[in-house]
RNA sequence: GGGGUGGUAGUUAAGCUGGUUAUAACGCCGGCCUGUCACGCCGGAGGCCGCGGGUUCGAGUCCCGUCCACCCCGCCA
């Protein structure tokens, strides 16, 4: 006993095993997966990193002292056994990789046992969310997350080979760094040594990479960490990973080449799927009036259809009121979705009414004939443009959302017509779908305030021949911003920054920001400007979202280790927690009841 | 900040309109079993029905509050 380890290391990944290794000597060391005791013969399933391997323990190879810790094992034990791969003496069992061989044991140790598991380590997932995360490192021993973890390090490898053959240089930024009161919430840490200061941890490292351009390293690149203090969704977690990059002297297409190169890597690597270069691109203005969202799914059509101007002379109130006074009237023809129950469109209509949407104008074709709340509001024209121009047929359902806002109608239409695709299955799940969308505003308006705000950040460049526009009519600006999208989704974003500090003051008037406030919140990046700055752009990916797309997975706590609930917190180790009063006042710290 | 769904043995679920002792599967414990592979068979243990109030003769079930998880809106430059 205890030759394991210091003298017979583990020689054969258990899933590895093929019926080529029939006949060596095997040393094993894993799980175990699953025990099948039949008294004089024991089976287990060995499982370690790379699968399962049928092990058998029986009298003739094992001393009757082994034989009674066999008996033992339960499920999760730890153990190492030695002993020879041979064809199965029983049925070969085809589920399995390994399923022609077997491991028949001659020395066994148990190295640990377990407790009853909270649940099984399977394939398929019964337990609730909120226990795989309280047991998360029994939970990354099921093979779906397993595989997840080692694609996700896949990866982050071709990410890194990519750029190094790029002439990308890595840089590591601070992670403790300044609070920036604009965009997300700050996560804060206080400042022992300076009491009543504080750090903030990085929303990005946007600042830094364009300082890295001022410094002149042309190519800079980084796999880092950012965290954002907000509200989370399956998509979003407080800290999250982005592939971040920053290149002078480029334009947008540049940056979109280099970025097109390093999602065609990964999709070929891991995926094997080729992606058709260069990835189509379109602006904002064409993506919301086509799709009604700056995130468009393209795996599938049933493209937005304007009413705007039709409506204005419908006999439908809500249509014309709204068509006049500035709004838009726009919405889709789904295919077959005739065949919906009231309550089915009723429940579409609660849909676009999550998105500030007042209701859902439809109407079905069926026979030859329009039905429906909207059917006797179809004019000459808008049969002309449904059955025409929109190609509705027998059988098919069309639906229009209406509203003095441009941008809550588009967003309404848009966010149903993504609903539609899943629930009409127009969606190939193995397909995937990639698009720019380029040329967004500089600026949208705050609701709230009534002020202007940036839309991407205040150092994007505008577009040269809309800087005039800048004073005049701001809102109108379009920038050198683009943002890729995967199956509807907003895998990375970036921009061509500001260089010139002319242009970067107007941008900082028009936002309302004075040169007193600019310079205390971004005076060394404006400093940096005025010394030699070079015109430069780039953009950051987020990794996770990225990863969870190639591993097909909704969730991106499904591609993270270690993530966090929808309230911000560990499950397994329950941060975030309270701390010592004396940690506190050692920090100058003192806590306010709310 | 707002809306929705869920929380019942270790785990996942069932428990209809309130009514005897709260079910089942897997897991766990004991026994049998030499070819199974989610082994099988026999037996057994295991429950503050998330938590706190209320209504009622009686609450897992109805009402109010609260906590936790997930999904969505707002938010996320």
């Amino acid at each position: 006993m205890g030759r394991f380890i210091t003298e017979w290391k583990k020689s054969h990944g258990a899933g590895e095993l093929r019926i080529e290794n029939a006949g060596q000597t095997a040393v094993l060391m894993g799980w175990v997966d699953a025990v099948r005791n039949h008294g004089g013969t024991i089976f287990i399933d060995l499982r370690d990193r790379f699968g399962v391997a049928q092990v058998v323990f029986d009298g003739a190879s094992l001393g009757e002292a082994d034989m009674e810790v066999a008996g033992g094992l339960r499920q999760e034990y730890v153990v190492a056994v030695r002993g020879t791969v041979r064809k199965r003496a029983g049925k070969p069992n085809p589920k399995l990789a390994t399923g022609e061989v077997e491991v028949v044991t001659t020395e066994l140790e148990l190295f640990n046992k377990s407790l009853p598991m909270p649940f099984q380590v399977a394939d398929e997932v019964d337990a609730r969310e909120e226990t795989r995360l309280k047991y998360r490192f029994l939970d990354l021993r099921r093979p779906p997350l397993r595989k997840a973890m080692i694609l996700r390090s896949e990866a982050a490898r071709l990410a890194r080979e990519y750029f190094a053959s790029q002439g990308f240089v890595e840089f590591d930024t601070p992670i403790l760094t300044k609070s920036t009161p604009e965009g997300a919430r700050d996560y804060l840490v206080p400042s022992r040594v300076n009491p009543g200061t504080f750090f903030a941890l990085p929303q990005s490292p946007q600042l830094f990479k364009q300082l890295l351009q001022v410094s002149g390293y042309e190519r800079y690149y980084q796999i880092c960490r950012c965290f954002r203090d907000e509200d989370l969704r399956s998509d979003r977690q407080p800290e999250f990973t982005q592939i971040d990059l920053e290149m002078s002297f480029v334009d947008p297409d540049d940056v979109m080449t280099v970025a097109d190169g390093m999602i065609a890597s990964m999709f070929a690597g891991l995926r094997n799927v080729e992606v058709p270069l260069p990835i189509p691109r379109i602006t904002y203005d064409q993506a919301m009036a086509r799709f009604g969202v700056d995130n468009p799914d393209v795996r599938f059509g049933m493209e937005l259809i304007d009413l705007t101007d039709l409506a204005k002379t419908s006999g439908f109130q809500v249509f014309s009121s709204v068509a006049g006074e500035g709004g838009v009237v726009t919405g889709m023809v789904a295919s077959g979705g005739a065949a919906f129950s009231r309550k089915e469109v009723d429940a579409l209509t609660e849909f676009v009414k999550t998105y500030g949407a007042g209701g859902l104008a439809w109407t079905k074709r069926a026979d030859g004939k329009f039905t429906g709340p909207l059917a006797k509001f179809v004019d000459e024209a808008l049969e002309k443009a449904l059955l025409g121009d929109a190609g509705m047929k027998d059988g098919d359902l069309a639906l229009f959302v209406a509203d003095r806002d441009a941008s809550v109608a588009r967003t309404a239409a848009g966010r149903l017509r993504g609903h539609l695709g899943n629930k009409l299955s127009l969606v190939n799940p193995d397909k995937f779908g990639f698009i720019w969308v380029t040329d967004f505003p500089m600026f949208e308006r705050d609701e709230e305030t009534g002020k202007l705000v940036a839309m991407h950040h205040p150092f994007t460049s505008p577009n040269s021949e809309d800087l005039d526009l800048l004073s005049t009519d701001p809102l109108k600006v379009k920038t050198r911003a683009y943002d890729i999208v995967i199956n509807g989704q907003e895998v990375g974003g970036g921009s061509i920054r500001i260089h010139d500090r002319k242009v970067q003051s107007l941008v900082f008037e028009a936002l309302g920001i004075g040169e007193e406030e600019a310079g205390r919140k971004f005076g060394f990046l404006l400093e940096a400007l005025s010394y030699g700055a070079p015109p430069h752009g780039g953009l950051a990916f987020g990794f996770d979202r990225l990863v969870s797309i190639l591993v097909g997975t909704d969730s991106i706590r499904d591609v993270i280790a270690f993530p966090k609930t929808t309230r911000a917190a560990c499950l397994m180790t329950e941060a975030p927690s309270q701390v010592d009063t004396e940690q506190l006042a050692e920090l100058g710290i003192g806590l306010i009841e709310k």
